[in-house]
DNA sequence: AAAGAAAGTTCCAAAGAATGGAACTTAAGT
DNA sequence: ACTTAAGTTCCATTCTTTGGAACTTTCTTT
């Protein structure tokens, strides 16, 4: 196993709860020899991957990772576009908006713009949740044949929700209508009383595939609100799919029950 | 030599203008073997350091990097990243620097770095001066509008010194030129024989306004030092305003009559 | 379409870094 | 001042890393 695992390992450590680690923190995480941990901080903040926080014993990131991390937004820059449209919609309505990618059988919150109002959904970045069961999931799945979906899950799944899929079929007739309708919608699934709206897109380029997504409390959220949001990302998201040219994007298409639920 | 040097090497490759890095790219800037160029590449990637461009031989930072990156902002608070930069321009030219920043019509000392000369200004940490009057007031003035800096003067205000500004009229012409030059100065305002160099900067998403400052006796402090002094506090601050995208930030636009006063 | 060049990958033994237990030092709490 | 927790350094063993060369793949040119 090279130093880069552990160094990797290390780097995972961080969260939105976790901004710095110390030795004894990576011994609890990663079940690493004490020694191993006092060097391989050391060796890291030497590198210019961390820097001691005041002249205490914490590491947290440093200023190289950072700005190398700014510039992944720029590389991919199919997420910078993506953003950009969700803070718009965000910043419209005050409900909290952000982008995910997918790792496999899970979603990843990439970048975040908090809502105004004072009962918003709070993302945090870098938290791994089940494709299946979110919105931002199955706009992303969407965008997968079903084998390509039912070889994600070899042994299937069990729904952590009343709301979301329970099974295999079920996840196959929501990813349907979400490719009918052109958005994906969760309701109760992660959260009890948020809604999620995602839109899926990717770039044939690089291969790269985003979710844009609004989440907002159920019971605050008119009809009329709900149907504006939905056009504004997909519209948003519309514009990337043209100038990328993505041909697995699908369109905005509202039946009638869409528009009156 | 650990393979973390070589790492963080490959991360520093990355720039504004390379988003990405191949195997050959690593050879002609590492000057390292094209053996190790690709197995390092490839193991950065299966760490999850890096990640391939779709299916292409290029590799660029992986979300991984971004999210930990995002985290520096929330871990190093844009005092703790101004006071740095403070902090080295201060120990190079032996000056003293502080971080100060406004609260309503008055600035505060946050932090401080006292200088190595005998004859040194030392800078009290908490005290309120007013901001029309001290360089780094102004340098936080300057990122307001001027309606917005009138209404924090509903009664005007009388200068404290020859120097400062004697009425609203001459602070704005004051802020206008700051915002001109990218940086304030103040010469015998609050303390006679002290001249002042500050930049203002921001952190948009979460609010927080700071200047950086370097003060000194301007008896002994030619105009070349004074000019350095200048390109170092900019360069630092204008390093930290890319990363928090502050769009208020006024870069360093040096006329002639600058370059030689 | 075939040859040539460029870019990337794999192989190998030598060289050198990483490992983890224990002893040691430093900091913190009582 | 004592006790405990946290962090660092030491050491021989083990296993990764190294870089040249041969090999494969990919792109360019005729």
């Amino acid at each position: 196993m090279s130093i880069l695992t552990a160094a990797a390992d290390v780097l995972r450590c961080f969260s939105s709860t976790r901004h710095d680690v110390t030795v004894t923190d990576l011994v609890t995480l990663l079940g690493m020899p004490k020694s191993n941990a006092s060097r391989l901080l050391r060796a890291m903040r030497d590198e210019g991957l961390l820097e001691t926080v005041g002249d205490s014993k914490r590491y947290r990131p440093a200023l190289l990772l950072a700005q190398v991390g700014q510039l992944y937004r720029f590389a991919a820059s199919l997420i910078d576009r993506a953003d950009a449209v969700v803070g718009r919609v965000s910043d419209q309505i005050g409900h909290t908006g952000y982008i995910s990618v997918r790792r496999g059988n899970e979603v990843v919150a990439a970048t975040a713009h908090p809502g105004r109002h004072a009962l918003r959904v709070v993302t945090s970045i870098g938290d791994r949740i089940p494709a299946f069961a979110s919105s931002t999931g199955r706009a992303l799945l969407a965008r997968l044949s079903d084998d390509e979906v039912r070889a994600l899950y070899p042994k299937g799944f069990t729904a952590p929700s009343e709301t979301a899929p329970r099974d295999m079929d079920e996840l196959l007739a929501r990813l349907a209508e979400t490719r009918r309708a052109g958005f994906a919608e969760s309701h109760d699934e992660a959260v009890r009383g948020v809604r999620a709206i995602s839109v899926g897109l990717g770039d044939p380029t690089t291969g790269d595939e985003v979710a844009l997504c609004i989440t907002f409390p159920a019971a605050t959220v008119e009809p009329g609100e709900r149907l504006s949001i939905i056009r504004s990302l997909a519209e948003g998201a519309a514009e990337i799919a043209a100038l990328t040219q993505d041909k697995r994007f699908f369109p905005l298409n509202l039946s009638s029950s869409e528009t009156a639920p």
